[in-house]
This record gives C-alpha cells, structure tokens and sequence, in this order.
RNA sequence: GGACGAUUAGCUCAGUUGGUUAGAGCGCUACAUUGACACUGUAGAGGUCAGAAGUUCGAAUCUUCUAUCGUCCA
C-alpha cells in the first residue's frame, strides 16, 4: 500500500493528534517500571504555563525541544516521563478577572473575598485550559494524566507546608522593610518582578538653606523633587573637604520648612551632582540603610496608589503631577538652582509596566543567604550542569549577592500565608487555623490577609509534580522519578525559577532537582526585534501550523535555533521545513513503488524484510555501502549530538543525510539499478536495504516530526493504529561501519559529479548522449567504475567506456577524479578554444597550489615541528596535485597536436 | 561603570581540543518538465573570516587592544 499522491500535513496530523496517542497511553509512565524493572528513568519538568496565557512561538520551541528529549529517551529505552501543568500567576489572572468584573460594574472589593475567588476560579474552569489545548496541538508527548495546577489542593498543601517549616527554620520572618510596590497592582513585588529601563527625567538642583547660618545653602541634586517632602536629613561623604564644616549643622527642608540635619555617611558619592544628598528613608531602599545608620525616622510622602499623602498641599495629586508642581513651586519659593536633563535607570513593573515605588511596609520575606550557599556549590560542582554553560555566571553573580525574597503579594488571587494574629498583633505560623489556636492558646485569630508570591508554588514545582504535599511525603513517583533530568526553560526565569527551584529541591528534598538544564533562545523578528504584543510582530503559531504543519513549524524553529543564541524568525522559514517533510513524504512513495515493483504481496516483502539484516552479500551496487556508511556516521552524529545538547546538530545532521546522501545519491542509483529486468532476490534485497534506511530516517526523525513520521511508518509493515513508532526502539550505531573506508566505493559519485560539472561547463545539451571514456588510475579503480557503469552512464547521460590502457582522445574535455582520468569526446560540440583556456587556467591553479605546499614543505621549521601525520598529509597533497599536473599538460599537448 | 555573548558569502548561520584550497540554507544566475518530488533536479557565481597588534612552522580558531551590536547586573 503506498502513500497518497500528496502529502497534505493538515490530514496526516488529524490522524495522529495527540488525543489518539493519548487514548493508547503511550505516554503513560509508571514508577513499577523503574523501582520494580530497574528501568533508567528520564524525566522533564513543563515550565507550567499561566492559565492567562496562549501559546507563542516561545512555547512552541520550548516544548518542541523538551518533546525532542522526552520522545528521544522514551526510545532509548527509557522510562520517559513528561509532567506537565499550570501555574495561577497571582497578578496577572486577577487583573484580567477584575477587567472582566468592571465591564459588569462591580469591583472585587464590591464581592469580597471569598465571592471574588469564586470568580476567579469559574474563570479558570472556563478560559485556564487554552494554553493547553493549544500545546496539544504540538502533538507533545506529556503525561496528562498528572497535570498539576499550582492551586490544586495537593499542591497549596506543600506550599503551607514549606512555609510552614521554613519559619520554623528562622528563614522565613516578617519585617518593616522598603519593597518594590507597584501602584497599579497595588502589591509589593519581588526585586525580580522589576524591569530596569531607561528613562529620560529631570535632574532637579535645589538648594537648602542652613538654619543657623543665614544666606549659606547646601545644594543637593535629585530626579524625585516630590520626595523632598519626606527629607529627614541631607548626607554628604565624610571624606568630601567641600561640606566637612557644615556636618552637623541643621538645613531647612524647602516647602516644608522641616530642620532637617546634615550628616556624613561613606554611601554618598563624591562625584555625583553636587556631592551632597537628600535622604528620603521612606522612599528610596539606600536612603532607608543611610537612615538607620543614623537613627532617623522615615517620613512618608507617598501613598499605595502613587498619589501624594503628604501634609503640605499636595496630598491627592500623582507623584509624576505633584513633581512638576514642586518644580515650579520650588522656583517661586527661589530654591531652585537649576534643572539638567538627565538619563537613568527606573524601575518599571513587570505585569503593569508603571514605574515601581519604593515604599515602605510590613511583608514576609525569606532569608536567601542560607539557601544559597548549597544552591550554588551544586552548580560550581557540575551536580547540576548549565547549557550552553556561560549561564552559570549569571547564576553564581546572582548567588553571591543575593537579597532577601519578598513573598507577600496584597492580592487575592493565590496561597493565602498560613500565619493568624492575636488580637495585640502576636503572630502564630501554622499549617492550620486549628494548630494555630492549640499553639497561641486561644481561638480569636485572625488569618494574614496576603496571599504569596506565585513563584513560591513554583520553586516546589519539581516536588508537586511528583505528587509532594509536605515535609514528610514519599511515594513511588518521588522515589522513581526525582531529581528530574532535564529542564527545558528561558533564561530569563533563571533567577525567578531556576535558581529557587534548585535552593528548594536541595532544602526540602536534599537533593538536587534536576541535573541539566538547557536554556533556549530567544526568539526575535526578522529584524532582531523581541517579538511582542503591541509591537505586532508575533506570528500567531497556530496560524503558521495551519499554513505549515506541525511538523515543519517544529523542524524549522530547531533547526534556525543553535544552542546559545538569539533566533530570528519569520514564518516564511517555516518553507524549509514544509519542504523538508514533503521531500521525506515523496521519498518515501518511490521506495514503497520500488517495494510494489518486486514483491507480489505485502506479506511476501514482510516475510524478507524481517529476516532482512544489511551486509556485504546484500549489496548489490557501491552506493550501497556508501549510504551505509554514512547512514552509521550520521548516526553516531545524531546520538552524540542529543548527548551534548546540541539540538540543531541533530537536525542539519539529518537533513544532510537525508536529503544529500539517501535521495541525491543512493535513491537515484537504485533507481537505475532496478530498472529493466532486475528481478529476484538481488532486486527484492536492494528494496529491503531502501525500506530499512527509510525506516531509519523515520525513527531519527520522530522526535522533531512526530506526525508524518509515525503515518509513514505505519505504510512499512501492516501494523494496526494502535502501534506507534514512538515507542519503537531508536536505531543504534555499528562501530564497524564507522571504521568502514568507502572511498573507492564513492568513486563513481566523484566521475559523475565532474562529468556532470564538464558537460555544464561545456554546455552539452542535456538530451545530448556523449561518449565518456575513462581511465581508471588503479586496478580497483577499475573494478568499481567498471561494476557501476550503468548507474554513471545514466546519471551522466553517457556511452561510457572504461579500459586501463585506453587512448587519450583527441577533440575532448579532459579531467581528473582521484588520479582517474575523463574524456568526453565531442566533436563540434567542444570549443578547442575554450577547452584550451580552461586546461591552461587549471594549470595555472594547480601550480600555484604546488607552489604554495612546496613552500611550507621546504620551511624547515614545519617540517620539524608539525606532526608527522600533518607532514605527510601535505606531502601527499603535492604528490597529488603534481600527478594532476602532469595529466592537465599532457591533455593541452594532445588538444594541440 | 562591571560581567557575559556576538561580529564569517547579499540575508540567516555552521565551522567541537590551532593543520582548509573556509561550508550550509535562503536569495541570485544558467539549464532541465512524461514515472517519487518545481515544496524538484543539475551546474554555477559570490568571502583579504569586524579592525589592529601579538603567540606559533602554521590563526576564522589562542592572547591583548579597538570598533559596532546585544543580554544581564549596577
């Protein structure tokens, strides 16, 4: 039975959609199996999702590779387990529930609490598994059967747990402290939730007159003229000779009018503005420290919604707004000195993209300096390796400097902290309100309104997953399947996710999460543009699958994106890989002609092809060994390549393989091999050879084209729908024929190359048949070409003749392949003239080339400090090139007889 | 300002421990259309490997500096 006449992706990847596999539980994977039949497990952690989200050309790369590895291993004969899941991305799903609820009108303060989480959750019920479906689509291999979300019970579970045991610990503690807070979110964030960006403001000069000594100033600089307000002292380095007299003296805090003292601390910087700066403890992280030091008291001037609170008129008005009125009321008041234009760094939030303010507040915090430690030997020992390993830079920069964890998020949407209050204010941590009454000794508590940060469900994940709900779990898939082996993620969560998950994995479980992780690219325009939203220039991968297939989104995007490196990407890429699978589809429809050709039945070729194993007595014409060899050769390549990461190598080996050694040279022999009357077992074993190569390529490929590989494969062998190539056993390498020397073999591909080369260069008409006649240089020369000549007279379109003692004829083109020489006679169809010019410009090339090795080798130098097997190589080459030499003038001395 | 990465054919990129007459895909040029495939085949043009200096018998590859771009952290 043979393929459809044209290979129409849209139907082959319906047949083989990801609920059929699915249905067969193919992707299943059992503890048994590794605990009970020592079978190596391998398992990838899905870096969940947010239930927001939809999928981009992001996911589909990172998926894409972790299903690479995942179906790789499961072929490998391994116990491949893919656990994917969602995360509940706290502010992110509540802002878009709450835009959902103010198209109704009602606030969720409206609701309440409880009401508004109800929303939520129907929220998610309905509009949280997109992100899912559209994976799916992908056709990944994932274990759905274990799909976590981060809210599920057993997953809060581990979360108060680890809370829990981290504060009896002493690493996690609640505390006054200057957060990120974000105004729009109205929540504190985390160091990490906050984007850098440059921004162009005013540096604004304002001068503070000194309330003892009047008509002298201190002039300050600053980009925040609103927080003068909240001034409570002005610094200046204890080193700097400009100020060191006025230390101790009290200035006057213009519009407030507040005394406020001069102070020295070694943070102010000498070289900034004017070497005196204002401090702000209650708005500015580095202020607040400076304060402490000197036993100030921070004074707040802006309020949770960025608006002023202060009590000098501005209370109400933005911050950005009072800040043009304080420069102008400045002004008027004849503080202002003067105003610079000035670029810097601002932090922005990342879910609101509004600048952050510093503000000062009570939140839970988790002391990273302990985790650290261990998190970061683990990954200087190589227990944990980094690909492409210039990340652990990164990494070990961030460890070693590493800041407390703010966990406290005021929102709703989340893991609500497992701490209750007394009455007076006494907090109790505990994993229940009913442990937290036994422990404080009363029952008039009051549960902690915040919930926690979304990535401290997250840094459990590798836990959770394995069904983990606490301190004390254990169970068959934690014992099977941790630490996990691969993680497939972005390096831009490395701190937010990769590091933490690696801290948790080593405090909770003692042991480490995973052993590799492999960061991806990331994916820009074609332009080199991040690819966003609002800039429109992100493909809508479901669009590009419905144009493309699957398969050729999925090969394309490995093979453009190396290990390391930013991709750029346009849709039309994708044409390589359409390409690619329509190429392998038609391929494959020759072969399967060839196979209906020779075998009466199908049973018929089943019977020879199981018993069929390649060797030496199989083959029948030189191309075979030729693409046996190099069938081993991209093997090895394949499998070394999938041990080093090097996920397009896997790829362009492939396609190189395919497309230029079994298509172009292998295929196209066979062809003419089995053309006219080849029959009988000689014809049914080239056939059997083909269908194995194919079958080959088709499990090489399963992994990076899962739909056309496994339709293809199910036309080899009348096998049922509910078999699948992809728990097929992957091809292994034969060392042997690694080892193999098919040079001699690939000669005729060499003589037909270059004749092919002549009659272009000659323009010979293609329908045109020439006579060819070639010396061989050698006995075995002679042999192979001798053996082969139909398949080079046909793909040359050539009478051949081959003799060891044959004439060099007159009127032809002359050439040389390894030390054998071509002639191609054509009377009036070759220009002496041009054949002339061609043999003196070759001349011409190879002297100098002799010319050139010569050199080297009489450079006395190189030949006592090269290698000997270098020596020799360039030996060899100028003997060779002074052979050919030699054959160029003796064919221009015949051309001119 | 610091750390890391990039710079090779018109475009996008390979080039694994220094031993090349520097490769691929796309694009370009010419030719080919009756049995797998024009989403194709065959042949071809195209590069002083960002610049400078150094190490070496030998550098795209190693060292230093410079320039441009990018990422992360201040």
């Amino acid at each position: 039975m043979n393929l459809e006449k044209t290979y129409n992706h849209q139907d082959v990847e319906e047949r083989w959609r990801s609920a059929h596999w699915e249905a067969l539980g193919l992707f299943h994977a059992e503890s048994s199996r590794v605990l009970d039949h020592e079978k190596a497990p391998y398992t990838v952690l899905m870096p969940p999702p947010n239930v927001t989200g939809s999928l981009t050309l992001g996911h589909v790369l990172n998926h894409t590779l972790q299903d690479i590895f995942i179906r790789y291993s499961r072929m490998t004969g391994r116990e491949a387990l893919w656990l994917p899941g969602t995360d509940h991305a706290g502010i992110a799903t509540q802002t878009v529930v709450e835009k959902k609820l103010k198209k109704d009108g009602v606030t969720r303060h409206e609701l309440g609490r409880r009401e508004f989480l109800e929303h939520v959750w129907q929220w998610r019920d309905e509009y949280g598994g997109l992100i899912l479906r559209q994976l799916r689509r992908l056709g990944i291999s994932c274990d759905w059967r274990r799909n976590l979300f981060t809210m599920d019970e057993s997953a809060s579970q581990a979360v108060v747990s680890a809370f829990v045991a981290l504060y009896r610990d002493g690493l996690i503690y609640r505390g006054t402290r200057i957060i990120n807070w974000c105004p729009v979110s109205q929540t504190a964030l985390s160091d990490e939730e906050v984007i850098m960006k440059s921004r162009r403001d005013k540096l604004v000069y304002v001068q503070y007159s000194l309330a003892n000594q009047p008509g002298k100033y201190i002039t300050v600089a600053t980009v925040r003229p609103e927080t003068i307000l909240g001034d409570v002292a002005i610094a200046v380095n204890p080193a700097d000779p400009r100020y060191r007299e006025l230390v101790g003296e009290l200035a006057v805090v213009p519009l407030a009018g507040r005394h406020i003292p001069i102070i020295a601390d070694e943070y102010v910087d000498i070289e900034f503005g004017t070497g005196a700066l204002k401090i702000t403890p209650a708005h500015d992280p580095n202020d607040y420290e400076v304060a402490r030091r000197h036993n100030l008291q921070p004074i707040s001037v802006v309020g949770k919604d960025g608006r002023m609170t202060d009590s000098f008129g501005y209370a109400g008005m933005d911050r950005f707004e009072a800040r043009e009125k304080i420069i102008r009321d400045l002004e008027e008041e004849g503080s202002l000195v003067r105003v610079e234009e000035y670029e810097h760094n601002v932090g922005y939030s990342e879910r609101a993209d509004v600048v952050v303010e510093p503000y000062l507040s009570e939140q839970w915090f988790v002391r990273m300096k302990p985790l650290a430690e261990r998190a970061l030997q683990v990954v200087n020992d190589g227990e944990i390796r980094f690909h492409p390993p210039h990340w652990i830079n990164t990494y070990r920069h961030w460890m070693e400097n590493i800041q407390d964890w703010c966990i406290s998020r005021q929102l709703w949407w989340g893991h609500r902290i497992p701490a209750w209050y007394e009455p007076d204010g006494k907090v109790w941590v505990a994993s229940s309100y009913e442990e937290a009454c036994h422990l404080a000794g009363t029952d008039k508590l009051v549960q902690e309104d915040d919930v926690l940060d979304t990535w401290f469900s997250s840094w459990l994940w590798p836990l959770t997953t394995l069904g983990w709900t606490g301190m004390h779990s254990d169970n068959d898939d934690l014992r099977a399947f941790y630490p996990t082996s691969t993680l497939v993620t972005g390096p831009d969560i490395i701190f937010f996710w990769v590091a933490r998950m690696i801290m948790a994995g080593l405090y909770f479980k003692g042991d480490v999460p995973f052993r590799d992780v492999y960061f991806t690219s990331i994916i820009r325009d074609m332009k080199g543009r991040k690819l966003s939203k609002s800039l429109g220039n992100s493909p809508d991968p479901l669009k590009v699958i419905d144009t493309y297939g699957t398969d050729a989104l999925r090969f394309t995007i490995i093979y453009i994106a190396p290990l390391g490196q930013d991709v750029l990407f346009g849709e039309e890429k994708c044409e390589l890989g359409r390409n690619f699978a329509t190429k392998l589809w038609n391929a494959s429809r020759l072969v399967f002609m060839l196979r209906e050709r020779f075998f009466a039945s199908g049973d018929e070729f089943e019977k020879r092809y199981r018993a069929f194993a390649p060797d030496d007595q199989s083959f029948s014409f030189a191309e075979e060994r030729v693409v046996m060899q190099r069938y081993h050769t991209m093997l090895d390549r394949y499998h070394s390549a999938f041990g080093q990461f090097r996920v397009n190598d896997i790829v362009k080996n492939v396609y190189d393989f395919f497309w230029g050694d079994y298509c172009d040279w292998y295929l196209e022999a066979l062809k003419i091999k089995l053309s006219g009357d080849q029959e009988g077992e000689p014809a049914q074993n080239a056939v059997c050879l083909a269908v194995y190569l194919l079958e080959g390529i088709l499990k090489v490929l399963h992994p990076v084209m899962p739909f056309i590989t496994d339709e293809i494969w199910h036309h080899i062998s009348s096998c049922s729908v509910d078999e699948s190539i992809a728990v097929s056993p992957m091809p292994a390498v034969d060392e042997g024929w690694l080892k193999t020397d098919t040079t001699l073999d690939a000669l005729p591909q060499q003589v037909i190359a270059e004749v092919r080369s002549l009659r272009s260069l000659f323009t010979v008409p293609p329908g045109t048949t020439a006579p060819l006649t070639i010396k061989p240089a050698t006995e075995r020369a002679h042999e192979v070409l001798l053996a082969n000549s139909a398949i080079i007279s046909a793909m040359t379109r050539c009478d051949v003749g081959i003799a060891m003692d044959c004439q060099r004829p007159r009127h032809a083109a002359g050439s040389l392949v390894e030390g054998n020489e071509l002639f191609i006679q054509l009377e009036g169809l070759i220009s002496f003239e041009k054949e002339r010019d061609r043999l003196l410009k070759e001349i011409e090339r190879v002297s100098s080339y002799v010319a050139s090795l010569e050199k080297k080798l009489s450079n006395r130098s190189f030949v006592d400090n090269a290698p000997a097997d270098v020596v020799d190589k360039e030996r060899e080459k100028k003997c060779e090139a002074e052979r050919n030499l030699v054959k160029f003038k003796d064919n221009l001395q015949v051309l001119s007889e």
